[in-house]
DNA sequence: GGGGTTATGTATCATTTGATACCGTCGAGC
DNA sequence: GCTCGACGGTATCAAATGATACATAACCCC
């Protein structure tokens, strides 16, 4: 598909002209549909996907247990295609489109040049790898210290937060392999926050109370 | 103390002369003792550290537990106080000297504008970023699908790997707090790898056979 | 050699987490 | 209505991990 200048309203980071002009003519939109695997683990990345409309959800995989690191929303971009793409390096993650999405794809070798040249650019790419960081040193935190249950609360008080809704619309088995874990396992401890008059289950979502 | 032109034979990654001049002109050289704590939680940090000589070691504390993130060796510098220096954040972790260290303080006012000024100066950083969030990757991975006494099979492989020695100078206390795990726990893995004849146990050290 | 400190061995017990199995319910689609 | 698959509840059991306690041994320093 072709790009057109409409994509700098949304994409607010890249405010140089010579950038925008070089992303233009570098750049292609990728339409995703839900459930579509963008990244998968061990491959190997020729090219940088930043996040137009819509959302990734980036998670690893170990036979059949897996693990959320991060999401990548609107103007954001992946940490293991930067990777790839600065280092020749392949992906150690997989990702996934949550729902259809639009992605501005960058051919890995015209983006190590801009790192010099575009000062917005470069601070994209700071920012991207603090950021993702950050994430995954509170996750590894989280994982090393903190009992599952703690973890559960932690996940639906983060995505009240957010989203400003006391109504989260998430299976057990979803939850389970957002956190690591399994369903059973996250079953058994909404069961108990409910006991506890926490939260209120219902078939699909989970009510947090007050 | 000052700093002399030698330092650029320690420090090869910063070519430039500009860049040179700019680091003997800002920088100063920091002598840390074997147990100095440079880096505490929570601390901001207006400095940049690049190990010249010696070993920090950076790691999480949860009241009487704590994990290790990382160690930093010479030409290396230290995540946490890259995104403090970038961004003025504060660290979310500690940082020990491990040995006699000596170490470039460089004051974070005049990082940003290297980042675009040396490429050399630029690429150390991307480096740097990519390396750390590698390593924690690799960590969560572990800690999030593999039972402790892989980890401990892992840390021990990985020591002599690096150290060309079977012999591996630490104590089971030590090696808990790098795991994130409790003495006795690990004393119980040892013992068991011994009776498999996998290793041998002394005090003070682990002697790894064939 | 004595005294204090660190390192290690080990037993016991509780808790957390995970694996397995089975069942009932709900909702979509026919 | 019926069927099928996803979802959720729950019981049972096993394994991993951690907490506590105590004993012994090695080492350091004086």
């Amino acid at each position: 598909m072709e790009i057109s200048v409409d994509l700098f309203k949304k994409l607010k980071s890249f405010s140089e002209p010579d950038l925008q002009n070089q992303i233009l003519k570098h750049g292609k939109i990728l339409k995703a549909s839900k459930g579509d695997v963008l990244i998968k683990e061990g491959q190997h990345l020729n090219f940088l996907p930043i996040v137009i409309k819509g959302l990734l959800r980036v998670y690893q995989q170990k036979e059949d247990r897996e693990i959320l690191l991060y999401y990548v929303g609107p103007e954001q971009t992946c940490m293991m295609s930067l990777s790839s793409a600065y280092f020749d390096y392949s992906s150690s993650a997989n990702g996934i489109a949550m729902e259809p999405t639009e992605i501005l794809i960058l051919p890995a070798h015209v983006i190590a040049e801009w790192q010099l040249k575009y000062p917005s650019w470069n601070k994209f790419i700071i920012k991207t790898f603090k950021s993702r960081y950050d994430e995954l040193l509170t996750a590894f935190g989280s994982i090393a210290f903190k009992p599952i249950h703690v973890r559960v609360k932690e996940y639906l008080h983060g995505y009240i937060k957010n989203q400003k809704s006391q109504k989260i619309p998430i299976s057990h088995l979803t939850l389970a392999n957002e956190l690591g874990t399994t369903r059973v396992v996250i079953s058994r401890i909404l069961k108990q926050f409910e006991l506890e008059k926490k939260v209120k289950l219902f078939r699909g979502y989970i009510q947090v109370k007050n």
